[in-house]
DNA sequence: ATCACATGTAATAATTATATTACATGTGAT
DNA sequence: ATCACATGTAATATAATTATTACATGTGAT
């Protein structure tokens, strides 16, 4: 059973859509799959250096696919830790086009994420 | 019943994933399952010119989650229907985790669509 | 011939996304 | 103090995407 919860707004399923759309990004839900990873870790594991790392991890984490905790290794070192969420995205064309209503045109401004409230 | 058929490799479903990562893509899914239109058409109810629309239409196309066909129409003119393919994406952690093996690290050289056998 | 409307694309500009480099901080061990 | 390893981010460069402008073609009607 599963506890995973849609996005909900258009700016939340963009997040998730652009998330997947960049071949490392798979990649890195892929190795976290098998385990989580500290960022370092998964750096070398990835070959990419770790701002990069970041930049994929922070899209993936705000799209809310990983996730990550701070812990205290034996050694005393304080590590994060990522790993993958459990979700469940299903994509039809009437589902689509159901969110694309909340779409407005033109495309100009861009729709603030943390005012999305249908009431005035 | 569906006739779906899912992406062959990761390029495919990169595409997919690319595709929908723009508002401008979604709402073009979302008018098209009204009912096919024609390119000038289309481009007049999302209030935005040709060429950009060919390149949001290129990449769902590419995708293939819309299609098109010339038609003549009564006064004459050649004109390219869109519509809305049927397809049924399905998104979970261990589907991401498997097509994830078929990225190669590093991550430079661009994976070729059309060649993409295991043997060397 | 000119207009209205359809097709398409090449060239460029503007904006985002991706990638790199350099820096700064903190811990425990030597 | 210096090393090895962890954290994080600011500044910048490069690459890709998105958007605009200009052009070219074709049809039927006036």
């Amino acid at each position: 059973m599963s506890n995973y919860k849609s996005p909900e707004n258009v700016d939340g399923y963009l997040k998730v859509y652009s998330g997947l759309a960049h071949p490392m990004r798979i990649k890195i839900i892929g190795v976290l799959w098998e385990g989580r990873r500290h960022v370092s870790e998964l750096a070398k594991m990835l070959e990419i250096s770790r701002p990069l790392l970041y930049m994929h991890l922070k899209k993936l984490e705000e799209a809310e696919m990983v996730s990550s905790s701070y812990e205290i290794s034996e050694s005393g070192k304080s590590m994060r830790y990522y790993k993958v969420n459990d979700f469940i995205i299903l994509i039809t064309p009437p589902m689509l086009a159901d969110l694309a209503k909340a779409i407005p045109l033109p495309l100009k401004a861009k729709e603030n994420s943390t005012n999305n409230s249908t009431d005035g």
